[in-house]
DNA sequence: TTGTAAGCGTTATCAG
DNA sequence: CTGATAACGCTTACAA
């Protein structure tokens, strides 16, 4: 330990210097003002009308005894806790933190709190987070994962809480949906590197129980692959960075071109890196694309061709949504949002 | 709105259909139970002894009518949330993503809820929540904001939340720290630089209002140049992958060499890919690391030397800690982790 | 083993 | 404009 943070127990602020504000309730605010509970809790509520000479000592008092309400007493009084439960698989997604961060901005400017149910890609674990949505009184819940049914969405919305839904089609009074639009794009991409003079292996990445998205992705390359009777590959990959880029140090000592699909920037540019220390070409020999880019799709070198959806906008949608549905004004249950395709350097032409 | 995802509004899940599972309270279980709700509460909460047969009943009344205890309710009552307040500025960041990781991981084996209190790296924001934070009634607080000094952790503290606060040191009975170590290692590494028979410009980049670690390090640098009587400059940045590229596409028409301390992953990454686009190479005219190297650092190419803490771990040990905190042993009110330096493409030797 | 009743800190509906 | 008082849904002594 530095000798600067060295912490003598002697010099800590405690109960007796710096003052402690142990929970003072409205009650004790109440007294010491010399008015009724009620009287506080329509100053602090700025509800009913108050004399703005009663208002000041109110106020005061609160200010003196660092008075602050129970949020929690509140919650239950008023059956609304200004929380937004929020159902992701994992936190440490560039694009689920992208969301998250949009879900932020319009819920800040909403007065809702976020908390987090991460389901860790597990599906007990997602059972597990559906009950305690349920019980945590939420106002609203979003639900972004794969782990999760409709039954899951319905069952929550069920007891009374507005849920959204992101990539998933649930139909329920109670429930909206946020949607990816990404099939014509992508089936379009395929059909065109087909069409195009080309002899590379097509290469599909799958990565095992890695949700909708990817097996969405998976079905639409395979049938536009059939479409136009064309041969391909599915390959079993981790969805790590470092382990897919292992594999592909040992599969690049036998094949020497290809065009792979991958499921997220990291693992396309495992890809691409592998095959560069392999002295291959990319893209040249090795083409690939990513299905959800990031703007690390952007950073890295070659730049890798991708999928995108503005995931901040998809986060900040789906909070507007849930405020709507919470106040039954929600207009479209179902909100479309488009999938683009930018060609960068990860893919010829 | 494509065909297959319209909505039939009849077609919903209604109150009707589905079962709806309006807010069963613990009084109506009892009440079908014929039991009171005392004997409920027991069985829920696995506490007294109940006879398993009135047990079963209740466990099956319970199943019957979808009942799911109210945590608000629940919270009033026992003043425990099992919430924990996270404050950070941003969700935004990939290492700041890798901590909440490693924070829900922890939090979610303890029996504890993770709430985002995001401060979006201003002032005022950061005073409203912690505010916000007292008021919540969280179980405990985890603060990451260099927004926050020691007197705001302090009054969140004092309001009875044990708190962790992490890099920073804060002397209070109920806060403990976790700091990160990273002076020694960020002097030896320019030292180093500057003992061998070092050419170019060695360049700070100065993102204005961007906290406390990166203020420390600017000072180290400074002062390690000092200390060797050489020459030094400070560079205004954005933190910004985009705006940095561009400023540094246009600095490489006039300069042609440097040695670049860059705030994070990708800033270093704009300046590398702006040299490499300026027909400048990397590491031999210009040399990057980064203070706050993630897996990224590993990724794009030429890979970034970069200084390195393990903000999983971290996360980790935050909760750890804040549980031990709150139980009232807390061996170690300190915590430090050590930072460490790994020397990669973007340097040289 | 089970039930009764007080209490947690608010809001909200009444009267006054 | 202000004050009692009953909820809100649960836990927890204390009694039975």
């Amino acid at each position: 330990m530095s000798e600067q943070n060295k912490i003598d127990e002697n010099e800590l602020v405690n109960d007796n210097e710096g003052h402690r504000n142990i929970r003072v309730t409205i009650y004790e605010v109440a007294r010491a003002a010399n008015v009724s509970l009620a009287t506080v809790s329509r100053v602090i509520n700025c509800r009913g009308n108050v004399t703005s000479k009663t208002k000041e000592r109110v106020e005061r008092v609160i200010a003196e005894m660092g008075y602050r309400p129970s949020v929690v007493a509140k919650a239950l009084a008023t059956n609304r806790s200004t929380n937004i439960g929020v159902v992701i698989p994992s936190a440490n997604y560039v694009y689920i933190s992208n969301m998250l961060n949009g879900m932020i901005e319009v819920a800040k400017e909403r007065g809702y709190n976020l908390t987090l149910f991460v389901t860790s890609n597990s599906h007990d674990d997602a059972m597990a987070m559906v009950e305690k949505v349920i019980s945590s009184h939420v106002d609203g819940a979003i639900i972004f994962d794969d782990q999760l049914g409709e039954e899951d969405a319905s069952k929550i919305a069920s007891y009374d809480v507005p849920t959204i839904v992101i990539n998933n089609l649930v139909k329920h009074y109670n429930v909206g949906c946020i949607l990816f639009i990404y099939d014509a794009v992508l089936r379009n991409v395929i059909n065109e590197k087909i069409k195009s003079q080309f002899q590379k292996p097509l290469v599909f990445l799958h990565v095992h129980n890695c949700g909708r998205i990817l097996a969405n992705a998976e079905n639409i390359f395979i049938d536009t692959c059939r479409a136009n009777n064309v041969e391909y590959h599915i390959m079993n990959v981790d969805d790590s960075y470092t382990k897919t880029y292992s594999a592909f140090m040992n599969y690049f000592k036998e094949h020497k071109s290809g065009y792979f699909v991958a499921y997220r920037d990291s693992i396309a540019a495992s890809i691409i890196n592998a095959a560069t220390d392999s002295g291959l070409n990319v893209p040249e020999d090795v083409e690939v694309i990513s299905l959800i880019g990031t703007k690390y799709a952007n950073i890295v070198r070659p730049t890798i061709s991708s999928m995108n959806i503005d995931m901040q906008e998809v986060g900040k949608k789906a909070v507007y949504m849930l405020n709507e549905l919470g106040e039954g004004n929600l207009k479209n249950r179902v909100c479309e949002i488009d999938c683009s395709y930018l060609k960068r350097q990860s893919t010829k032409e």
